[in-house]
DNA sequence: TGTACATCAGTGAACGCGCGTTCACTGATGTAC
DNA sequence: TGTACATCAGTGAACGCGCGTTCACTGATGTAC
């Protein structure tokens, strides 16, 4: 079996690549995110640093493939939410809003790498992977848009949003995805992962906890409050029915 | 004049501890939060790196003595805008807003020092100047607030926040500043905080640009709708009557 | 005003460090006959 | 099944770099008499 056999080394060589990412993440993780080293990297994998040469041309390579595939693990999770959610317009933006909670803390490097400073002298590459993963995300959000969109339009009138104002390869890709949507309910997808995005960041980047006790509750009330400035009423918390029987 | 004499000495030492301060601060413009070098300030300053060491004991210092002196710079942008700022709770919460971006947007490399990740291997020490810096921050903030409370306390009913839920020190300075606001409306000065954040957070670090043409009209749409989420009328754009008379 | 002394900002050389990257090489793995 | 050859992951030594920090020193600035 010669097809066999070579497809061992071409294996062998994938999960060292995968290796190699794998503890770049862990070593950001226990240094920030400025401490993915080839060298400490080569150094744990008991190889020499010239060995990454082999997998990867460049440092700013090994980066490169790390975003993509932080991005990646962040659609994985928010289009699993969204799935496992009910069918319900307010139930998905409350999936995915914990989601991204649940995401960005567990793994608050990632986050980092993605949405705070990525390695210093490090220029994230326009279009490729990244790009690709970034739109994933991005869909992720716009569908739980467009689903709200019927019960939230009337109270986002006409805001002189056009297609205009969107970067092209964008809007063209969103009018593909979702025809319904206007321009104004794009905007309103950026406005509402902003209004995500904040308590998250400011929770990751440790702003909040040396105020406040429980900032997972605060976060919560205000994805119920953006339920409800979306034109939802918000879903029973689990189950479709209040568990009333749990106490009597 | 023997005094004077002393003093010059100590007013050119004050100097050039300011001027290495500043020279930090446009390395991290050029370069990134990262690009704070001892070696290379004191290259741009014509001394050896060894005399950085009369003004500051360490790197780290240097970095501590930035971070309150970014911390005091918003403070005070914020403090004067509000000031500036009509006497109306809608007008403060706006002023808030808008200056907050625009102080984000025109100091970049401040917003990432303080919000993003600070220097690598470095840890913001616990209290001292940056804390009072800090504080000053979100006194501006929960002063907009607390202004806006009446009108916003109805939509806001019994959140379940006591002052137990907070940091006890951080509740001593608040119910002493603010003693009429209740932990609920602490709880809601957080939120609005981080949603102003999150539009502004992701501008600075570029998620947005590469989407849409004009970041800051979505951002003052988000900030329209937080005045109503907050129970006001939003103010008439400049001045106390629109100003027809411009087009007839 | 002039001299003797103290202060202390800045020098310049050295320390040890870890980094990304290169390069001629070795030796095991896989291929072709 | 066995031998000759090609591939190529990994070696190990070296390159030049910039970094933070230390230390004995110099020499101008300021002080006291």
């Amino acid at each position: 079996m010669p097809a066999l056999k070579q497809t061992r080394r071409e294996r062998l060589r994938a999960e060292a690549a995968e290796e190699i990412k794998t503890i770049a993440l862990e070593h950001m993780a226990a240094n920030g995110t400025a401490a993915v080293s080839l060298r400490a990297i080569a150094r744990e994998m008991g190889m020499t640093a010239g060995a990454i040469y082999s997998y990867y041309d460049t440092r700013d390579d090994l980066i490169t493939a790390l975003v993509a595939d932080v991005y990646n693990h962040l659609a994985d999770m928010l289009e699993g939410s969204l799935a496992a959610a009910p069918d319900d317009p307010a139930a998905k933006v409350q999936a995915y809003g914990e989601a991204y909670w649940a995401w960005a803390t567990a793994n608050p490097q990632k986050f980092r790498l993605i949405y705070g400073d990525p390695a210093p002298d490090y220029q994230v590459p326009p279009g490729g992977a990244i790009a690709e993963a970034e739109h994933r995300v991005c869909g992720a959000l716009t569908s739980v848009v467009a689903g709200a969109w019927v019960h939230a339009q009337h109270l986002y009138p006409a805001d002189g949003h056009r297609w205009s104002d969107f970067d092209p390869g964008f809007a063209a890709l969103v009018k593909e995805a979702f025809p319904e949507l206007p321009p104004a309910g794009v905007a309103l997808a950026m406005r509402v992962w902003g209004r995500l995005h904040g308590l998250v960041s400011l929770q990751v980047y440790g702003h909040l906890l040396t105020q406040i006790q429980d900032p997972e509750t605060l976060y919560r009330g205000e994805i119920a409050d953006l339920v409800r400035a979306l034109g939802l009423t918000p879903a029973p918390p689990r189950g479709r029915r209040p568990a009333r029987r749990a106490k009597s």
